[in-house]
RNA sequence: GGGCAAGUGGCGGAAUUGGUAUACGCGCUGGUCUUAGAAACCAGUGCCGCAAGGCUUAAGAGUUCGAGUCUCUUCUUGCCCA
């Protein structure tokens, strides 16, 4: 028999796929969606894994008759192109599009269903253009702000830093120590729409849960109230915020942040100075504050308790309280809360306690760390008594009747920051007046391209530094100007793209109205958890703005079911020195026992662990494909695990897989090459029906998201067919259920299985079996005979048989009745066309 | 420290959501074919036991006719937040 080149009718099937689309006109929209990659190169198994899953849906979706949209694009602005075109000597453009030529020449050879007449590009000006127009769009509405904030600066490469390219509070390059810089920075200003964002959370029942709380928190809505605190020195109020109210009899100190407004009376001060250095240090995480120790500046100052005549509480500047956080001041409890606690054990401050914990104890001193639960509140005059909630809601009444404070709700939710010091970004479409004012752009200017002639090797952000890319005209008074040098946050890049690919190629707006509504929202979006966050609540945000600017938009959000992949791993590789070793340069001997392959000397074998360059166990996509075939990838990285878990790499299960995909070629050949005259009708029927469960069974692993199960199917109907082939079944028969087999293998290994139909003559290429409910109800079921709760026999039975009917079957099966001969049954449970269950007495 | 997941053979995992635990794949063992190997094919493969049978889903308890699935306690791992 025939082996199959996969590569060639891999090929043949591409060429065809590549001028497809998916569409269906007369069928319900179903947009599918993946998340767009970075073009750092070349494609790895991550992105293999993302857009299979991808594929399967849209595939799956446009065989059952929708019309499906399922295009692809690059996010392409960012920060590698910068380092690697100075590394290269190059032009950052130059980088990104050879990346992307390779890329799209990868994909391509997975046999993607992708739209590739929809390609869109966020470094493209035809792209960016339209989000300088969003950006003036937000402006004019007034959720685009300006306001100092703090960055993580390098002082030896005078520039920004990310998050990420801090490492152990020293920058990523110039190792030396980051410094908290106060900047003038744009910002989106998100938090007006907070509530929305957190209230919407409730509609999307087709995101995961786990997503969903991780938002929640993130947006940290927290109901607590302001109050005043007198300073009589100062003849000043201090404004505080708290969210534990009921906790005021237990306050022992007041804590500010070193950007308080009372901070200026110290300015002048050296130790002061010292001490503000000091916290500058620290870093802009919320992480690396609650991890720093915690550092306090006495002011000398006194504040008077509101509740407790002729007390006085100590005034610190303190380094865990931050100004972007109510109003940057807080009353300090440390007996119930454990920053307060660490605090007032270092200074040496009053321990009092006004919750009871279990042990009931009163005394604060005895404490070993402070106490956040619930429980009746002590040592707290009018509120004693009462458990937490209800002191919540004295107190603040109280507060709001004196009017020394109200009650007030907090987010955590911060505004976004989009200003980014750096070359390769969205220029922002802002001028700077000689009157010192700052206005957009008018927008028949855009778009604000970037200078092709730009110096990425000298210090500082490129733009600011161009001889003359900045220097500019404002339009309305001719009169000269001076350009934004920042460059848009690339998240801001990947906010809207889903929009765009609605209507990609229009010149006038980022989208056409129609299109948008018709194809908006993403039925499916696919993607990694690590952008749980971020990425998926900013573009919440910009469907709300977008909203809230244009009116015709009939969406609120972009997203109605969300899947989110779990990463692919790979063992890791070291080799006698302690290098990384990639799995290609190794020999596995045995499960534990592995050889470097040039000279023979031992390999330590390491866990398996998410791909990365950084530990070398990658496997490269393309060599697969070019070893294996495309459809042998795509058909491993689905069998082996749920979608929504990491999976292993394994050589052997990519080699079993390429197996088994010969294996059912063989078996269309043997089908072709069959001749029957004389038919079992019985065994025929029996047949046709276990293959309309198969087709049952496998639609409804895929409508789940569990394509391993799906695959697990393939594995035993294809031992089924092969055995069925000595049966005397008409040869049209088996060419018909074979048919249905292999339409439902398209979404997987859709080179394979449409080369497959061609040659069995299907005509209907593009059709999905029915699923003959008929056959699922009538088909036999499995009856469990159970003799006081043990399993002592299954019956085959039809479906819906009667207790009597079934005790009868069992009275005749040798089996189950050996347990119940000559006992007297007590009680039968019985559950229809599942189990029968015989209490007997022994 | 808090929150959320999860824990099933040598390994990846399945279990119609309370109804046959270990489907399917990998690996392993034996066999057929072959000069030999590879490939292919056939058979076996949770544990104890000759068998009948008994035991088994991290550990322990509980609810139930019946628990991998529900409840509680403990342990372990992962993720997110701090």
């Amino acid at each position: 028999m025939e082996r199959v080149n996969f590569q060639v009718i891999e090929k043949k099937w591409q060429v065809k796929f590549n001028s497809s689309k998916l569409h269906n006109k007369d069928g319900k929209k179903f947009y599918c969606l993946e998340m767009f990659p970075y073009p750092s190169g070349k494609i790895h198994m991550g992105h293999v894994r993302n857009y299979t899953i991808g594929d399967v849906i849209a595939r799956y979706k446009y065989l059952n008759g929708f019309n499906v949209l399922h295009p692809m694009g690059w996010d392409s602005f960012g920060l590698p192109a910068e380092n690697a075109a100075r590394q290269n000597n190059l032009n950052p453009k130059t980088w990104t599009e050879e990346n992307i030529k390779t890329m799209k020449h990868q994909l391509k050879m997975l046999g993607l269903s992708i739209d590739w007449d929809l390609e869109i590009s966020t470094c493209n000006k035809d792209y960016y253009k339209h989000q300088q127009e969003l950006f003036i769009d937000f402006y004019n509405e007034g959720l685009v702000s300006r306001k100092e904030t703090y960055v993580n600066w390098d002082p030896i490469e005078k520039t920004v830093l990310a998050n990420e390219q801090v490492i152990n509070g020293k920058g990523w390059r110039s190792n030396a120590v980051v410094e908290r810089k106060k900047l003038s920075q744009w910002f989106f200003n998100i938090t007006k729409f907070s509530d929305q964002l957190l209230k919407d959370l409730e509609n999307l029942n087709g995101w995961p849960e786990k997503v969903k709380l991780m938002q929640k928190n993130w947006i940290g809505k927290s109901t607590g109230c302001e109050l005043d605190f007198k300073i009589k020195s100062l003849n000043k109020n201090l404004r505080i915020f708290t969210t534990r109210p009921d906790t005021i009899f237990g306050a022992s100190f007041i804590a500010i942040s070193t950007d308080h407004d009372i901070c200026k009376n110290f300015n002048e001060q050296s130790d002061f100075k010292k001490f503000q250095k000091e916290c500058s240090k620290i870093g802009t995480t919320e992480e690396a504050l609650a991890n720093a120790e915690k550092l306090g500046f006495d002011t000398k100052l006194f504040a008077e308790h509101p509740f407790i005549k002729n007390k006085k509480l100590p005034i610190y500047v303190a380094n865990f309280v931050l100004m972007d956080y109510g109003n940057g001041a807080i009353f300090g409890c440390p007996a119930h809360d454990q920053r307060d606690f660490d605090f007032a054990k270092k200074y040496k401050l009053p321990i009092i306690k006004v919750v009871s914990d279990k042990n009931n104890s009163e005394i604060g001193k005895k404490m070993k760390e402070s106490y956040t639960g619930s429980g009746k509140i002590i040592n707290s005059d009018f509120l004693n008594g009462l458990n937490v909630d209800e002191a919540k809601k004295t107190i603040i009444d109280k507060i709001e009747k004196e009017k020394i404070g109200e009650k007030k709700i907090l987010f955590r939710l911060k505004d976004w920051g989009i200003s980014r010091q750096r070359y390769w970004g969205c220029p922002i479409p802002m001028i700077y007046l000689e009157d010192g004012s700052i206005v957009p752009v008018d927008k028949s200017e855009l778009p604000i391209t970037l200078p092709k002639d730009v110096d990425l090797n000298s210090s500082g952000n490129p733009l600011e530094n161009h001889p003359s890319w900045k220097k500019t005209i404002y339009k309305k008074t001719g009169k000269p100007a001076v350009r934004e040098t920042d460059t848009l946050d690339t998240f801001v890049d990947s906010s809207w793209y889903f929009l765009r690919f609605c209507s990609p190629r229009n010149e006038k707006y980022p989208f056409e109205t129609k299109q948008t509504n018709y194809w908006m929202p993403v039925d499916q979006y696919i993607g990694g958890i690590e952008h749980a966050i971020l990425h998926l609540l900013y573009s919440r945000f910009f469907m709300k703005a977008i909203k809230n600017t244009n009116n015709q938009i009939k969406y609120s959000e972009p997203f109605k079911n969300l899947f989110t992949q779990g990463m692919v791993c790979h063992e890791t590789y070291k080799d006698l020195n302690g290098n990384w070793l990639n799995p290609i340069e190794v020999e596995k001997i045995s499960e534990k026992k592995a050889i470097k392959k040039s000279d023979k000397s031992k390999v330590t074998v390491g866990p398996s662990e998410s791909m990365s360059k950084s530990k070398k166990n990658t496997v490269d996509p393309e060599i697969m494909i070019k070893q294996y075939g495309a459809d042998s990838v795509r058909w491993f990285i689905l069998s082996d695990s749920p979608p929504e878990k990491d999976v292993q790499w394994s050589d052997a299960g990519v080699i079993s897989s390429n197996k088994f995909l010969q294996k059912i070629w063989n078996l269309n050949q043997s089908i072709l090459n069959k001749t029957e005259t004389k038919i079992d009708e019985k065994k025929q029927k029996s047949f046709e029906n276990k293959i309309d469960l198969c087709v049952y069974k496998i639609d409804n692993a895929i409508n789940h998201f569990q394509f391993n199960v799906a695959i697990a199917q393939f594995y035993e109907i294809y031992r089924y067919f092969n055995d069925s082939m000595k049966l005397a079944i008409d040869n049209k028969v088996l060419i018909t259920n074979m048919i249905k087999i292999m339409k439902l293998m398209i979404p997987f290994t859709p080179h394979l299985a449409y080369e497959c139909l061609t040659n069995l003559n299907c005509k209907e290429l593009n059709q999905w079996p029915k699923v003959n409910k008929k056959t699922v109800e009538n088909s036999e079921i499995k009856m469990v005979i159970q003799i006081n709760g043990k399993t002592r026999d299954v019956l085959n039975i039809k479906r819906n048989l009667k207790e009597a009917e079934i005790t009868n079957l069992v009275k005749k099966s040798l089996k189950a009745n050996k347990y119940v001969m000559n006992k007297k049954i007590l009680r039968t449970i019985f559950v229809k066309n599942k189990i029968i269950n015989y209490i007997v007495k022994n």
